[in-house]
DNA sequence: AAAGCTGACAACCGCAAGATC
DNA sequence: GGATCTTGCGGTTGTCAGCTT
């Protein structure tokens, strides 16, 4: 009960800094008994003496179960980075891609991280895998794979079709978030997603590094190359099966509407697992 | 041994959007 | 329809432990 507006002779005290074990004790019995939510309720009827904000945050970062208390996989520092690239600062949303884990828990460690892989980006950026060596050791692996219902995305699309696509691409950054987001309306989960390893063989050292890189994947497909991007939606169309409206992580291709939206750093994944998801 | 630095984590703050009155 | 309340989010700050100098 926050008190009314303006009236300082009414303002409550809360209680600030570090919780102790009884407030959790206290909380924990509250929540068990009357669910999340109506945090402003909190003090009123347990007697704690803190804010229904400061309840709520302690109850989600701290003392919710399900939470993961162990430090981030490096599974999971990467897929905070791949996120990071596409959504931006929206914690709340990268933590909904990574189980157990908090917005704050993701935030605290970016923010502690960034520095690190500024640092590094400098410092590695003449190493950077060039991406037409990515893509041949991809062109190679799906050759070997190829089976005989795949559909071709490219070529059922007019030359001009791709080449505007192609064109407009870079000004499509927008679309990413859209995507992922889209990614929660299909049939894929972003676990599974995420849980299939993107280490393929043949393919992990160079996967790891461009990651590594500098945590982009837009520096690793080279959008400035034209003739790199046209391998990939050869190779991402390959992936595709007819009336799969989406596919992917938040999927590349609308099958629909034929909008190229975005490569990124799944679509890897995608151009492995595809096949197994939709064929 | 002490001071300074750094990383990790917890918590607070202001703001905005949605819900309720 | 407007005022107020509640909730959630992102930015920021504070604290502490471990490491380095």
């Amino acid at each position: 009960m926050v008190a009314m507006k303006g009236s300082l002779a009414t303002q409550k005290e809360w209680r600030k800094g570090p919780w102790i074990g009884e407030e959790d004790k206290l909380l924990c019995e509250y929540v068990s008994l009357h669910g999340e939510g109506r945090w402003s309720s909190v003090a009123k009827l347990t007697g704690l003496n803190r804010s229904g904000k400061s309840c709520r945050l302690r109850w989600v970062n701290y003392l919710r179960p399900g939470l993961k208390k162990a430090q981030l996989t490096p599974r999971e520092e990467e897929m905070i980075i791949e996120l990071h690239a596409i959504l931006g600062n929206k914690w709340s949303t990268i933590a909904k891609y990574l189980p157990g884990r908090t917005d704050n828990e993701i935030k605290n460690y970016w923010r502690t991280h960034s520095g690190k892989r500024e640092r590094s980006k400098h410092n590695k950026k003449l190493q950077r895998p060039k991406v037409k060596n990515v893509l041949k050791q991809l062109k190679q692996k799906q050759q070997h794979e190829q089976q005989p219902q795949e559909y071709d995305i490219k070529s059922s699309m007019s030359h001009e079709e791709t080449e505007n696509e192609t064109k407009s691409f870079h000004t499509q950054n927008n679309n990413q978030q859209e995507i992922l987001e889209m990614g929660f309306m299909y049939p894929t989960t972003i676990e599974h997603q995420y849980t299939v390893p993107s280490m393929h063989d043949g393919f992990s050292s160079t996967w790891q590094d461009t990651l590594a890189d500098d945590g982009s994947w837009f520096s690793l497909w080279d959008f400035d190359e034209p003739q790199g991007f046209s391998d990939y939606v050869d190779q991402f169309g390959k992936c595709a099966m007819p009336n799969q409206t989406s596919f992917g992580a938040g999927g590349d291709y609308s099958m629909q509407n034929h909008v190229k939206t975005s490569c990124f750093v799944d679509t890897y994944d995608s151009l492995f697992y595809g096949k197994d998801m939709f064929v």
